[in-house]
DNA sequence: ACTTTTGTTGACCATTTGGTTAAATTATAT
DNA sequence: ATATAATTTAACCAAATGGTCAACAAAAGT
């Protein structure tokens, strides 16, 4: 922590203090203290708090979506692709919890943030996507699913459980370990869902 | 809008102002003007932000939570009790849609309100169901499954969809009517899928 | 009629908050 | 060494914010 530059100290300290209190609910003052600066510093390097909060959340963003993208746009069979999809993505939200509410949240508070952010990280692949399936379709591989809710499925399944842990947590009276073993058994169980649903 | 008692008025300000700002984004003045009052009033008939905010928090849950309850532990067939839950929770959250997120994207940043205000509204009824599936399984009449991820799914694929909102509405480049109708097909799908996975 | 309680307001206050500035310190180049 | 540029800080500021208070108005008891 001690050899890290200045910049990057800042926008680790903003990024856990962001997702946890949310662009309204940050203070600066709070991120200057974690980081160990004056507050003064935080403006030298990012003009504003605004400024700060859409570098913290282009970053998230670009950490979730590259991930969907390059999971669905792979060149492997679909079957393949949705297992690696569920274990790849489970995975990788069960170590940045904050993560998915943190983007959902704030995408609801400021929506015309998405066409410009969200789009170009997801956009292309999502057509890659779309066409494969209707391929296999056609060839009789799968059933003629309507992509869009399959996708929405897989997504649901895997995400809601992160986005509504503390809820969910104690709702099942499942400790922090028992939570972690329930969210690894979802990675088969969610992908064998949507398989089981479009499979012939 | 006029014959409405005061702290109605109040009430109804707040909950809008609060689910779309959030805790920490809602500006008493805002509440105030919204509700047509002067802010002193609000402080009149709700000591603090905080009590006004709590208020409007338990309201929201209560709105949500005896829902999920009523269908689960309502004494019809399992599959039954299945297509009800999707359909008219969805229905309910389309005319909601701030309503989940702001609930869960709160209950995030205040994790310790859950046991006592959302264990009381949901809890015992879990149970219910738990015994209800056990006893089906047992008599071969579904697959001997864990009720625990066939409730999460379920509630998965129902309310993602709507926190997400925003982010799919973009993502799939529907318009508001368009997504009603993405939303409308999932009641059916949803509840088949859910069926499917536990049917024998 | 009038007293008391309840409801409502405008003006005000202390604190917090994002942001600035001028000066000091450190690094870099010449 | 020294001038120049980059980094860091303490002190400060104006605006916003949650909250209060004294006074006024309306209802409700009596």
């Amino acid at each position: 922590m001690e050899d890290k530059t200045t910049e990057i100290k800042i926008l680790e300290a903003a990024t856990e203090v962001f997702q946890e209190k949310g662009m309204y609910g940050a203070r600066m003052q709070e991120i200057a203290d974690k980081a160990g600066i004056n507050k003064a510093l935080l403006h030298y390097y990012y003009r504003s708090k605004e400024k700060l909060f859409e570098t913290v959340f282009r970053a998230a963003v670009s950490l979730m979506a590259p991930r969907i993208k390059g999971i669905i746009s792979s060149d492997v069979p679909i079957f393949d692709k949705i297992r690696k999809f569920t274990d790849e993505y489970i995975s990788f939200l069960s170590n940045h919890t904050y993560l998915p509410a943190f983007v959902i949240n704030e995408l609801n508070k400021n929506p015309q943030l998405i066409q410009e952010i969200f789009l170009k990280e997801i956009g292309s692949s999502f057509q890659i996507l779309r066409d494969d399936v209707q391929k296999l379709a056609d060839k009789g591989e799968i059933k003629p699913v309507d992509i869009e809710h399959v996708l929405v499925n897989m997504i649901s399944m895997s995400l809601f459980p992160i986005i509504a842990k503390p809820l969910l947590k104690t709702m099942f009276n499942k400790s922090e370990k028992d939570y972690q073993i329930f969210l690894e058994t979802r990675k088969k169980l969610v992908a064998d869902m949507i398989i089981d649903s479009i499979k012939v």
